[in-house]
DNA sequence: ACGGAATATGTTAGCGCTAACATAAATTCT
DNA sequence: AGAATTTATGTTAGCGCTAACATATTCCGT
């Protein structure tokens, strides 16, 4: 018993002591502290008589290990950040739920924190996150301000980018190019004849590149047409009528729209229904993410389908991999998207 | 300069060495390692002038405090843990987003687990998030495994239940009473006339409690029969239009049903519409959760607005309040929901 | 039965930070 | 001006754990 009283008092004063310390479990067991970190950690390293006698005073005192004392003892967290834009849309949150899954399964948490589209946002959580030494970090799309690159450098952790394919990857990459999805949607409209075309997507950078990518495909087709409805992060269904009465009420209703997801698409085609606008004669609907909806809805939607989750679950894989050591058959894995024509487009 | 070259060279072997030490900077600025400590945490208590010049020793090494060395000391790691079933479903992202904007503005993180509405994977992520040290917990639901709360009550963290009013709290609570939203719909059907019902929901505790509500509704109902259709945790779209294929094909489609969430209500919305089955005229469908495609979609669909969002918040607002050691007016919080009646029943 | 390898356990010295208690410097009061 | 405060900084001793290096103890083959 290497506690004085003295100290035991000072102790007792300061923490609200939850559980036992590794000591009691020790003294209980009577082996020294040594051994119950090594029943815990590497249990093949004791005898088993030892490890029964320490395992019941484990289990009797109720022993949880203090996980963060560990993390600095070994400076290995085992916890995981992950920053996406926002989690109440179903399409980051499939992300986020192959990422904890396969974290889990990989003794990994997940340390989660929304940017809202904001990089400074990013920036801080960032700062928090490498203070709270997270052995990898997943971020969402290629673009990070300078200071975050900069902390990122230093920080010396494994970093993920995902939902993208950046043209200067920081590190490892788990994604798809949206410019090529969105020249693919541009390609197939302008090849089925769709000359005034509409884009209607949110402000970010990956909505951004999907318009370049549709903008690259129909530079050279005549006649081709674009016109762009910015809408703000975050809209759904709503957002997408609005877009179909925007343009109606200003006469421009296109031949074609491509829009940032499939709540918007079927917002559209709902309020396309409502006002007697023919899909997809009139006017053909396309969304993006191919969440259930688009299969579901009448007419069926018309969608590029993503690897939503696929990323997550390669980005966790990724991080366990380098973490373990593991050498990367390649550093930038590129999930691919797939075209999902149906009745709308 | 207190580091010896041996106590170096044994450092240098251990850690990958991100940032630099509070040391260092104290070395460059010319102060002790507490007045660093200081100005980052209490920097009132510091001299504006030495303040100044520990903030540009700061910015010059780039250094990134270490808040798990911190919250060894201070025994507060600033971490809330929250467990939810699942984060895919637009259902529960709502109420994490809430969690963790709110916890944000307080300067806390979210540890994110998942259950998959499994109780023993449950106890596992408590068990590690006490290991962690977290100060605070949110969990979904009322019940829990014996061994949960054993752990809970030992962890003596603070905790704050989710999603239902459990008869018997842990100890905080934010949510709404699921037995008493599936009354008000059993009584607003049966208000209508509508004597042949059916619940169609998972098999998770709260929508158990919104079906023991319906029936409470209608047991003194002459005439009035419930039929439950159980339907997998995360049925979506697809599994809304099993249901009514399969009441139809047993040749019992009843006069209603409440469905466990909007997304199966809208997928049973289209197929009767693809079998011609007249809505509300001919069956009555009502959903849950009153997420945006219930309002949107044609027929407007009927719901439950419940507090999705507001429960993340209030949740943590809860938390921090405690943490702070405010007294809290009140430990439940009944955030109510609302019966939103609209077309479709 | 004996040296040497393998296995099992223990001792020591931190991980990087903060609480608590000193001490030193600046300020106020009488 | 000198004592009593207040304010600013420093020293010391851990937080609870693990890495690295001892030191037993057991197990071999010969």
């Amino acid at each position: 018993m290497s506690t004085s009283p003295l100290r035991k008092l000072i102790r007792n004063n300061r923490s609200t002591a939850p559980g036992s310390r590794m000591e009691d479990v020790a003294a209980l067991a009577g082996v020294s502290l040594i051994t119950v970190s090594r029943v815990i950690n590497t249990p093949g390293k004791v005898a088993s008589a030892t490890r029964e006698r320490v395992l019941a005073a484990i289990s009797k005192t109720g022993y949880v290990p203090n996980l963060m004392a560990g993390s600095l003892a070994t400076n290995r967290s085992r916890i995981i950040g992950a920053i996406v834009p926002t989690i109440d849309n179903s399409i980051f949150a499939e992300t986020v739920r192959g990422l904890s899954d396969t974290l889990a399964a990989g003794g990994y948490q997940l340390l989660l924190g929304q940017s809202n589209y904001d990089l400074l946002a990013e920036e801080q959580l960032v700062a928090t996150f490498l203070g709270r030494r997270v052995d990898g970090l997943v971020l969402t799309g290629g673009v990070h301000s300078p200071l975050t690159r900069k902390r990122l450098k230093q920080g010396g952790v494994p970093v993920v980018e995902t939902w993208d394919l950046p043209a200067r990857p920081f590190d490892m990459v788990a994604g798809f190019s949206n410019f090529e999805a969105g020249r693919a949607v541009g390609n197939y409209l302008a090849g089925k004849g769709r000359l005034k075309l509409c884009f209607a997507g949110g402000p970010d950078e990956r909505s951004s590149a999907r318009l370049e990518g549709m903008r690259d495909a129909i530079k050279r087709v005549r006649g081709a047409t674009l016109v762009v409805e910015r809408l703000a992060a975050g809209a759904s269904f709503e957002g997408g009528r609005q877009v179909v009465a925007s343009l109606q009420a200003r006469g421009e209703l296109p031949q074609a729209i491509f829009f940032g997801n499939d709540a918007l698409a079927a917002g559209a085609l709902m309020e396309c229904q409502r006002r007697k606008i023919a899909v997809p004669s009139q006017i053909a609907i396309i969304g993006f993410a191919d969440l259930d909806i688009a299969a579901a809805i009448e007419p069926a939607l018309s969608s590029v389908r993503i690897p939503m989750r696929q990323m997550g679950e390669e980005a966790a894989r990724m991080l366990l991999g380098r973490l373990k050591g593991e050498p990367l058959a390649s550093s930038v894995r590129d999930l691919g998207f797939q075209l999902m024509p149906r009745a709308s487009a």
